[in-house]
RNA sequence: GGGGGCAUAGCUCAGCUGGUUAGAGCGCUCGCUUCACAUGCGAGAGGUCGGGGGUUCAAGUCCCUCUGCCCCUACCA
């Protein structure tokens, strides 16, 4: 027995009860299967910290469409989920629990006790996201789960630092580094975000020595002048030419700094003259280790004055440069203030200004890492859609500089370097070092730091699937097939997965990279939490549905580009939903027997509708292919709701209703186009398609996994079809003249078609009678009606006898706008059929086309005459 | 300083390798309680595809240029 569907779609009563049948029948379960072609997708692993928001919903609804559309193509369709153990930003969420619950700080706790605690917040909190992505509907296999820091991704982690370290790709040295004095971290170029910022030039004045004169250096942060170790100038500069080689002496301090010549300065900025201080700039840096400068670090961890800073000492950044300030304008040497704005870099995770700082950290080389993952992208090995991130891509790489991984946090992967208190010595293992291997002590201490979490993250796609150990699983699931993510994340993730996966596997560690853009809110701003314009996808669900939700961010949606997410959005996508759970609503009320075949008869409608449907499955699926998402959803929309609803679910209504065999037939097409309608639909809206084909005859156990349509040669009705559109125009035609003349459909009236096609108006009669208001019709060659209301449409001139209702004026004032109408096209396309270069150049069909065209337009007009002049003996 | 994007109907956006009369959703107007659906049905109004130039038989689509927004990237103190 079937049930009976409600009236309107309620996807809070299906939604959660689907998904349960699902993962019941395990149907999003993978298995390397030699029989079948593998299609994988690995996950962007959400932090374990993480809320559900917009852009997942989007990145998630991209995956599971491509993904349940390979599956039902027959595809090994393995989509592996997981989150990232998000370094500084969980570590920053559990430091504030403690601080809030216990007023603790971590290093109350001590690094073991604190490190448990993140555990457990993840055990308790860290799924979470993923089972918010199980409300979305995404089709994950949820038995490989992963986490960045269980024990093989860990061991990937391990393997690969040694193995780069073994390679001398990463070594440990004394640098310039991005400093964020609130998480006390070292951080990496990318992890910064630099923010253009209204400031200030100070010009100073650094008097020199054993002279009366001195030199005016500008800068945007004064307290750095107490780690100065040298004036620099440019080489050629003639202004200072004399000087190069004296003593400067630098204010507040007292030191004496050598002054140097250096072509790194620009003699047209500023001053010419340039302070150096090698500990806390990067130019600086450089110029320090050129010429030999002493390095004078000034500040702590916290961004305080060290004991470097004499009487500045302990004092906060901030603090040091206002008293600096103050006291260079006490003691003379403050020669001007200028406003200047400058672009200062904040920390991506907590947005405190970061502060340059040399420091002793780990570093990936990579510009030999950086070759061939450019050489990948270049070759096609793996492909960018849209085309230009690759582009982009190519031209950071070309510009990428060392990476700094390691990170003063507690909260990540330890570095797998041991040092030895004895002797010194550094070994770098994946086991634990309990015995220096060079003095056989065994006072071994394990390197304090952990990674950078995107050092793990960038090992994501086959860490995954078991790497280092060659399992069966990575053999035929790796490389896997596409990656789908934003573009605000290519830098971070995407560039290191592909150097990653090129260095240790030897293969790039996918073949595409689908890139979409971001959701923002009705008024195209980003949405922020500090703005408080996010829109919760949870929330949506629950009003709209989750089918609602994914439709809405599908489509009008293009490949890279952002878009705007509003409520009106999801209603139409909601509306959508109604209006095929009522088709099929319709459709099963009207239900024949279980057949799932076609029945043998097949009528101009029939043919017209499987015809349209066969190049739409074709259609879509090239769309698919190409990642062209929203326009395969336009296109399924608009089949469904256009051609299915509109016009095949009123056309059968004829059959139907006459009932017997003709009811049969009728009802059998149309569960045999549902059931295809519900299978290109499914991978955009999952829950309602499988909720459907549930209920009407079908073949198979569940949607998700049924066969994807194919297109049949057999179903191309090309003839069929272009005989129904004339008729459908006419039918058109008749509908707008009633409106426009205000009579109303349930107003009858006879239909007289003088057309040299009978037999396929013939065909349509009962159209016209259900769909235009037409009690009676008469088809024939040669017609002549007296008083009619007269419509010219290609290959027929339909007359409806109702001249009461025609003001004759008014009709010739139409015919004659008509006949305009149809003469201005006549002359464009003869103009373009006249054209020698056009008859020459342009495709045969094209130009076919053209001459149909004219034709066509030519009967039409000959007819508007005709009619118009019957017009005139009627007057 | 480099690189990229966007500009199409009142609003938000599609429009693939150039090819009929440029589309959708929402909004708007008119008419419909028609036996799946008023979260609906039928009919409409509304666009010099940012300006200019070029290539081509043919340009919203390709090239150049200008204008206006937006983003990314970069060590000018």
């Amino acid at each position: 027995m079937r049930k009976e569907l409600e009236k309107t779609y309620d996807p809070v009563q299906v939604e959660d009860r689907i998904y349960d049948f699902w993962l019941k029948g395990n149907y999003f379960a993978a298995k390397a299967d030699p029989a079948k072609k593998p299609y994988t997708i690995v996950i962007p692993p959400p932090n374990v910290t993480g809320q559900l928001h917009m852009g997942h919903a989007l990145d998630e609804t991209m995956q599971d469409i491509l993904i349940r559309t390979r599956r039902m193509q027959g595809y090994a369709a393995l989509w592996v989920p997981g989150t990232d153990h998000a370094g500084i930003a969980t570590q920053i969420v559990v430091e504030a629990a403690l601080r809030n619950n216990e007023g603790k700080t971590r290093y109350d706790l001590g690094r073991e006790r604190f490190v448990r605690r993140v555990w457990d917040w993840k055990e308790l909190y860290g799924n979470r996201i993923l089972k918010q992505l199980r409300k979305l509907g995404s089709s994950c296999d949820w038995s490989r789960e992963r986490f960045t820091m269980d024990e093989g991704c860990s061991e990937a982690v391990k393997e690969v630092f040694v193995n780069l370290y073994n390679k001398g790709l990463i070594y440990r040295g004394n640098r310039i580094i991005n400093w964020c004095p609130r998480c006390t971290t070292a951080l990496s170029d990318a992890e910064v975000e630099y923010k253009e910022q209204p400031g200030h030039f100070w010009h100073i004045r650094y008097p020199i020595k054993g002279t009366s004169k001195s030199l005016v250096v500008a800068t945007t942060r004064p307290e750095t002048m107490l780690g100065d170790t040298a004036i620099a100038v440019n080489p050629n500069d003639e202004r200072y030419k004399s000087i190069v080689g004296k003593t400067a002496i630098l204010p507040l301090v007292g030191r004496e700094i050598p002054i140097i010549a250096d072509d790194y300065v620009d003699m047209d900025f500023g001053t010419g003259c340039v302070k150096i201080t090698p500990c806390h700039d990067p130019n600086d840096f450089e110029v320090g280790k050129r010429h030999g400068l002493e390095e004078i670090l000034i500040m702590d961890e916290n961004a305080c004055i060290n004991k470097n800073g004499g009487r500045y000492f302990g004092l906060d950044r901030y603090a040091a440069r206002k008293q600096i300030v103050a006291d260079l304008e006490k003691e003379g040497y403050l020669v001007k203030i200028e406003e200047h704005s400058h672009n200062v870099g904040e920390c991506y995770r907590c947005k405190t200004t970061v502060e340059p700082i040399a420091s002793r950290q780990w570093f990936v080389k990579m510009a030999p890492l950086a070759k061939p993952a450019i050489e990948a992208v270049e070759n096609g090995d793996v492909k960018f859609v849209p085309e230009r991130f690759s582009k982009i891509y190519i031209n950071w790489m070309n510009n990428i500089h060392d990476w700094c991984i390691s990170r003063q946090l507690w909260w990540g992967h330890r570095i797998p370097a041991y040092y030895c208190d004895d002797c010194g010595e550094m070994t770098v293992s994946k086991e634990t070092v309990n015995v220096c291997p060079k003095c056989g002590s065994n006072h071994m201490h394990q390197d304090e730091d952990v990674l950078d979490t995107w050092f793990s993250s960038a090992l994501w796609p086959f860490s995954t699937l078991g790497w280092p150990k060659k399992t069966a699983d990575l053999d035929y699931f790796y490389p896997t097939t596409t990656l789908v993510t934003a573009y605000d994340i290519i830098f971070f993730w995407v560039a290191r997965m592909i150097f990653s996966g090129l260095e240790h596997t030897g293969k790039p560690p996918f073949k595409t990279v689908f890139i979409h853009g971001l959701v923002r809110d009705a008024q195209g701003r980003k949405m922020s939490k500090s703005l408080g314009n996010g829109i919760d996808p949870l929330k949506v669900i629950e009003q709209y549905g989750a089918d609602a939700l994914r439709f809405a961010l599908a489509t009008n949606n293009s490949p890279g580009n952002d878009m705007r997410f509003s409520d009106e959005k999801v209603e139409a996508s909601r509306n959508f939903a109604n209006k095929l759970w009522n088709a099929a609503r319709f459709v099963l009320m009207n239900l024949h027997g279980e057949e799932t075949a076609l029945p043998a008869h097949l009528t101009l409608d029939d043919k017209w509708i499987l015809s349209k449907l066969n190049n739409v499955v074709a259609d879509v699926t090239a769309n698919i292919d190409k990642f062209e998402l929203g326009i395969a959803l336009d296109k399924v929309y608009s089949f469904i709701w256009d051609d299915f609803c509109d016009w095949y679910i009123e056309l059968a209504k004829i059959r139907l209703f006459a009932g017997g065999e003709q009811a049969e037939g009728a009802s059998r097409v149309l569960v045999y186009v549902l059931d295809k309608i519900l299978k290109l639909l499914h991978p955009f809206m999952p829950f309602i398609t499988e909720e459907i084909w549930q209920s009407i005859p079908h073949e198979g156990k569940a949607l998700v996994v049924a066969p994807y349509p194919e297109y049949s040669e057999a179903l191309n009705f090309a003839a069929d079809e272009e005989d129904m559109n004339l008729i459908m125009s006419a039918i058109k035609e008749i509908r707008a003249k009633r409106a426009a003349m205000n009579i109303p459909l349930s107003k009858k009236a006879a239909l007289f078609i003088e057309t040299d096609k009978p037999e396929t108006f013939a065909k349509g009669a009962e159209f016209f009678k259900r769909l235009a208001g037409v009690s009676e019709i008469e088809i024939e060659r040669e017609l002549s009606v007296a008083n009619a209301l007269t419509m010219v449409v290609p290959s027929a001139k339909l007359m409806i006898p109702m001249n009461e209702l025609v003001d004759p004026e008014k009709e010739r004032a139409r015919l004659n706008k008509e006949k305009a109408a149809a003469e201005n096209e006549i002359t464009r396309c003869e103009s373009r059929l006249n054209n020698e270069g056009f008859i020459s150049k342009a495709p045969a069909k094209l130009i076919e086309d053209e001459r149909k065209k004219l034709a066509s337009l030519k009967e039409m007009l000959d007819k508007i005459n005709d009619s118009l002049a019957k017009l005139g003996e009627i007057k």
